[in-house]
DNA sequence: ATGAAAGCGCTAACAC
DNA sequence: GTGTTAGCGCTTTCAT
């Protein structure tokens, strides 16, 4: 640990570059109509880089009013560690529009999300979840000027994978097919999206909806799900993500059972493990880079006024294995 | 999406309470020495209520010289997502104090830490990897005033693991051991330490130094690992983590052979998919609960000035599953 | 082309 | 007990 060192000002800079302050400003934000030399520009650039100076992040928020932090709300779920992919993209292209990001985990016990906006007063915040109306009323109030409570409507979030998952069983000619929902509450809502999609899937085919089955992630409860589906003839099932999946595969093992041939699994995330399942898994995997990319665009896109017209293309794509 | 509501400051507060924009400040910290009468503070704080006002971050940070916002940095590596467990207890625990946690993710096209830092004006960042010097005095000069590289120095964080690991397989009789490393850089220098460990063990129960091999998640490769060590009369081998373990089952599948019996695996983490590997994975598993809690003690410590006592305690704890 | 000065919303001495 | 006042470091309008 070393001791800390003194905070660098703007004013320490235009001391050292021997002009004003304000000179000091309009250089380091180039603001227009100014025209100021260019040696004088680079001079105060040069000692700025010299001095490592950073603006005070509360004046320079409080002064011109806005913070250029954006905040995300990442809810209390068991969401995969593949979100920070996502994130990371975000960050990146927010970074190269001169926004920062930082993210706050919703739990039940932290603080509540307008208290961290007001705190770090957020331009923008952003979030997974759908906030409710409350909420978005209560970021406004903390000082948000842009809230984006989730980039998908439930509709559209969910649908799309379930619909990928049916379509690839059904067209592997399975026709009566299951669904493995999780069994954390917290998943559930999601799940019903994914859900709707492949009964959209079932019914655009002409087949009956599925049998949908709620799952822990406990061998014994995924072997008896297993035990319902294939005395009810269903021979393929959708579920919810990769590790209900897995779940199931580990169910089929226990009773002697294996996937395709028993029963198909496909999961969703192609989280690391899936490949490593027995068999290895097919999954549906999501393009983080590309999703975050858009996200970021959103935001830049509402920040400037326009609505935002991303058409929310998806970025789901199918990772066929052994499994299914 | 909604009309923005208009930001209330404390002065609506004060007005609307019929008292001084000061008196209001001080009811709302409740500062010591200036004894306001009950009925007034009461008035002050149901107003505030109501109008549902929250200090601006900002001015607060601006006027105060602290933000009162810990800024956690969390590094681009492939850590599973159990770390938000870790994050959540952790923002509990800064929450009762008063303190607001947000994360930045470290991605290299991201923002730099300590811009991050400034925009935000964080008091405190903390992080899971040791800064280096440089960092640590740019987080300093960006205006925070405590920096918590990483809370347990890379002795002390990796070795308990390792040791736990071989302890266990040593104890089942195991005397010829190997270790997994993982294939990703990135994760190079925590697995360092953790070989450390189980070397420590290793040479205190008087057996050879454990067998190294990398492995990627790739099956292929696990298995050519697995080979490796039984035709060295390897017994038991010590997995990075939880997915490299379950690679190494993986592994011995191909190979006709299984675990424990051909080779007893161990893993870290105790992932979700732990428990639904054939055979399920003996691990060792971290107390995210009491490591978060442990940590925002640490934090306080420092802001108060005492010396962070903290004995850095472990945390972890031995999950025996059927693996080895 | 450059600088002086007025705040942004709040905290904290210091008066009354 | 309560209010007045002077900044915190920056942006931005308006003079020069």
């Amino acid at each position: 640990m070393t001791r800390p060192a003194k905070r660098i000002t703007s004013v320490d800079v235009a001391r050292a570059a021997g002009v004003s302050q304000t000179t000091v400003s309009f250089v380091l934000n180039d603001k227009p109509g100014h025209s100021i030399p260019e040696a004088t520009r680079l001079r105060i650039l040069e000692v700025a880089r010299q001095l490592d100076y950073r603006p005070h992040g509360s004046a320079r928020a409080l002064a011109a009013g806005r913070s250029d932090i954006v905040l995300l709300s990442v809810p209390d779920l068991p969401i995969g560690g593949a979100i920070s992919r996502f994130i990371e993209e975000m960050a990146a292209a927010l970074a190269d529009q001169g926004l920062a990001l930082v993210t706050h985990l919703a739990g039940a016990h932290g603080r509540p999300l307008a208290d961290v906006c007001a705190m770090v007063n957020a331009t923008v915040v952003i979030g997974f979840t759908s906030f409710d109306e409350d909420t978005v009323q209560a970021l406004y109030r903390a000082g948000a000027d842009v809230v984006l409570p989730s980039h998908f409507s439930h509709d559209e979030a969910g649908r799309p994978v379930g619909h990928l998952q049916a379509e690839y069983l059904i067209g592997r000619g399975h026709r009566r097919i299951g669904y493995a929902m999780p069994a954390h509450p917290g998943l559930r809502e999601m799940a019903e999206d994914r859900l709707a999609g492949v009964t959209d899937a079932c019914a655009g085919a002409g087949i009956e909806p599925p049998v949908v089955l709620s799952t822990s992630l406990e061998i014994a409860a995924a072997a008896a799900a297993v035990g319902v589906w294939t005395s009810q003839s269903v021979t393929a099932v959708c579920a919810f993500n990769d590790e209900t999946a897995i779940a199931l595969l580990a169910g089929l093992r226990v009773q002697g059972l294996a996937a395709p041939a028993h029963l198909a699994v496909i999961g969703v995330d192609d989280i690391p493990t899936a490949r490593l399942a027995a068999p290895p898994l097919t999954t549906i995997a999501f393009d983080l880079r590309e999703a975050g990319r858009g996200r970021a665009e959103m935001i830049m896109a509402s920040l400037a006024g326009r609505e935002p017209d991303g058409a929310g293309q998806q970025h789901w794509k199918l990772v066929a294995r052994a499994s299914a």
